[in-house]
DNA sequence: TATTGTTATACTCTATAACTATA
DNA sequence: TATAGTTATAGAGTATAACAATA
């Protein structure tokens, strides 16, 4: 009946969801890193020696594009590209020590970013939208740990 | 204590509105509406006859870029300009009835939307959810009704 | 011939700056 | 001179396609 309540949970997801990537992609600017760098860094951590075709595959990202990423975090030396002496054509991609230290004070953003993001909501609020929220996330089929802004936005 | 427990509401609101924002801009590219385009429109009939500079203000982007976004939906007869006889640097803006007529299925779209993404919670849940995203919405002062896209993204 | 990684190229979106017409 | 709108230009980010090395 009432058709002016306001906007949907739909339209209230894509604005926060937008503002929170764009205050998580200014904190980790302080790390000189982008957030599809951030993303990478992660999932080379979360599966240490994948080629980059599986990285690709896995973050939806054609090949081409990652190599520039690749090539980014290897100048920084917080990757390194391992030559696989079985097949040479392999990269097989592991994050250094340098880079686990940069993971580590990226969680420390992370949990800062999320403190900020949810701070009007009370303990049990935010465990109930964490809750909503992953509900949804696994209804839709998002891949966990995955940051968006790699399949064709 | 737990360290493991998943990702933070934070990501996950990213997650879900940049996959929300995508299945959005999929629903809306049937009526050959992008989603910049569509922020607009609602925009003019929300404050009919004001200036492209007060719409580059209120959405948050260069005016330069409102002048090709009003081309587009001016070509296809959606608004119109109006010049201010008092001062004939303005142009008005206001939504012609075809425009209107569009607006009316976009809020269609915009409803099976809503339903799509939170199509896996149960009333109550909906409920909750929504009041949960309204309070955060306020709290960071995101302005009610402008899609996000326009501030430097 | 097929596959991994790479390079070259082009396209989309957006912002910055220069320009015009009105005031 | 200041302002609304417009046009011109350039930059960032990404995708597509061609290429070289290895299998």
């Amino acid at each position: 009946m009432d058709d002016r309540n306001g906007p949907g949970s739909a339209f209230l997801l894509t604005q926060l969801g937008t503002y929170a990537a764009g205050r998580f992609a200014e904190r980790i600017a302080d790390l000189e890193l982008t957030p599809p760098q951030t993303g990478l860094l992660r999932a080379i951590a979360a599966g240490p020696g994948q080629s980059q075709q599986a990285l690709a595959t896995l973050l939806g990202t054609p090949p081409s594009r990652l190599v520039a990423l690749v090539d980014g975090l290897d100048e920084r030396g917080l990757v390194e590209r391992r030559r696989n002496p079985d097949d040479r054509r392999l990269h097989a991609l592991h994050v250094t020590p340098a880079g686990q230290e940069l993971l580590g004070r990226i969680a420390q953003v992370g949990k800062a970013h999320d403190d900020d993001i949810t701070g009007a909501l009370d303990p049990a609020e935010r465990s109930a939208l964490r809750g909503l929220l992953g509900k949804l996330a696994v209804a839709h089929g998002l891949t966990p740990g995955v940051h968006p802004g790699y399949r064709h936005l």
